[in-house]
DNA sequence: AATGAATGAGACTTCATTCAT
DNA sequence: TATGAATGAAGTCTCATTCAT
């Protein structure tokens, strides 16, 4: 789908404005007057407000695919474990307007979670963590019996965690700034994730 | 707050109706006709709609507390760890409806995230948390160096990922019905929220 | 009429809202707020919204009857003729909510206007207005042909503006207090009213 | 400001309601209704109803601006006096509407009064009756000492008396028909003001 | 006699969408 | 292709009143 440089600039708008209100929080008026269009562009272009959200959906989804080239690699395979987390919270963490969205509007309603890219995407996902735990299974760096899809729960959710009570941690961490929390998560959290998963992947307790 | 029986039916409907579709999502038109009350009274009772959640909100609360009485338990630590995270899953589990809320509602927006009872709360269970790591590290069973506020945001994202993912992971799980969607967080997903939280605590990769 | 302590509380209250914001612009949760007592009292003890403002204005209403024994003083006219004005507008600075309700009410709609005792009133007051002209003219002190509604009209008219113009002509007139106002309004107005009128009523331009 | 055709039919609707029940006795129904409009284009058009009524004060409010070029002329004082006291008194008798809205609303609560056009107004108009008084008291045609807020109270004072006590003066002057009355203002009236208010400036009783 | 609980009606406003151009 | 105008539907909330006790 080819996109036009103005309805690019609503999406880009109605990304922001409802990753900050939610998707029944936002307004199509909202989203035109940002915009600086006619508010029945919104549906001339897009067809419905559903329909822009699925568009926004759409446009966004293959970016958050795992870069599986990462698995053609010949580091080793904690190597390649490490830098598919940093690589993939840095990802969502750059993008994290869609993600809050996904996030929200997945879990409430029928929205999104219908949608086969939604699905393929998550499969995808799956489908790389589970090269990489096999790949160490294989060369005995890692036990075998964990299941891709706890992993990748864990890294997903810990992220998305840190995101939605971002107002409560910030205040607990004494960090003032959005930019030095988005610091801290690029770095403290993913340190984190990387320890949690190689340990899980490694310790037999 | 002392709540009638109207008021608590209400509660429990608008509970259910902001989990499925969200705060904005639901009107109290839909609230008033499925607890089968006049829409004045959603109103006459609460004030406004905002004042409902906050009701809703402080109705729930207390009971996402965690038990600090396992701190005076004289078992092993790791029991106590183990036992810290199975109740409060279950409990999260059993409470699904208001969590989903305030995830959601806490992310988005102003809502919540500025009640006193939200900070509380959560000041509570990281201090819980805390003091389970403390005492670990006194006996020796656990390294030192791991902040509670990742550990907590680790089980909590991890059990939200469930919640928020649930159809895509049902499918993938091969599960059918919720209830038994609803057991295998209770026993797998803890058993693996044990796993890997001990693993960080005890084992330096 | 009789009525209890607890209705003329709520007498004066409704009396005092309805001056402030009107009748429609004030409603029966805010009388019954102001006068401490419950919603139903105000239907349970006046029957309506409606027949509360009859009641108010019947109460009211013997009050602004001119004093017609001014009549039987053996004063000159002219004097009497002061001192009715003089008492008469102070009567009404004295009681203003309710004449202002009435001014603005009575304009309104049905309400008031209707009411025979409102009619009564009037009559009565021109009556007393008409006698004392009847009387400047048989001594000799008034010209005839002077019609005494539009001497009470002048009268009522001025008083009235004064009223509905309280804020604008504070400021105009350098006054600041609500009380040098009412006592601007019982001197200079009366003043002006008493020479305008025996202007009138005395000098054929 | 510019309005459109059906703008301004909204507007003299409104204008008519208002100036009839009030304006929290007359809802956006009401106007729309009569306008033959949907209800939701009265919030399109003006936004509120609250700013409706002021985008119905600015339309009318110059009209009440007391035309100045009298004072141009060359005429007698006494004429151009008896002119402007008869010009306004028809001007406000054929726009009775909004000035009975206007003398309503801004006795009543905060609305209008704080509106700078209403002040501006205001000022303008007194000051034409100053130049007036000014320009007698130079020839020595009026007397000094006469305050020209006075006079303008007396006069609008009066006038707007015979407005809001119609139905009563009708009846007590034996007229049937609206017209009538119209009349009687425009002449009656008027001539009973020219002769108050000249009288006042003339006569050192 | 008095009142807390409850309610239908209607208030103003905003919504996403469509129409006519 | 693009948009200003318009609208029906629905939103939340307040109203005066009544009911059951």
């Amino acid at each position: 789908m080819e996109f036009s440089e103005k309805q690019l600039e609503i999406l880009h708008v109605a990304e922001n404005l409802f990753s900050k209100n939610g998707f029944d929080g936002t307004s199509v008026r909202d989203i035109a007057q940002e915009a600086q269009v006619n508010v029945a562009m919104i549906n001339y272009y897009f067809g419905s407000k559903d329909k822009l959200l699925d568009d926004l959906f759409t446009y966004r989804v293959e970016k958050f695919k795992m870069d599986e080239s990462i698995l053609n690699l010949t580091s080793p395979v904690m190597e390649i474990l490490d830098e598919m987390i940093s690589s993939y919270i840095k990802y969502m963490n750059s993008s994290l307007a869609i993600y809050q969205i996904i996030a929200i509007e997945a879990g409430v309603k029928r929205r999104l979670m219908l949608s086969d890219s939604y699905k393929n995407l998550k499969e995808h996902n799956l489908q790389v963590i589970s090269s990489i735990i096999h790949r160490g299974i294989e060369t005995g760096e890692f036990l075998s019996g964990n299941d891709p899809i706890l992993i990748h729960a864990t890294m997903m959710g810990t992220f998305m965690n840190f995101q939605m009570n971002k107002t409560f941690l910030k205040s607990q961490l004494n960090i003032t700034t959005d930019e030095a929390y988005s610091k801290y998560m690029e770095s403290t959290l993913v340190i984190h994730l990387q320890r949690t998963i190689k340990a899980l992947l490694t310790y037999a307790y």
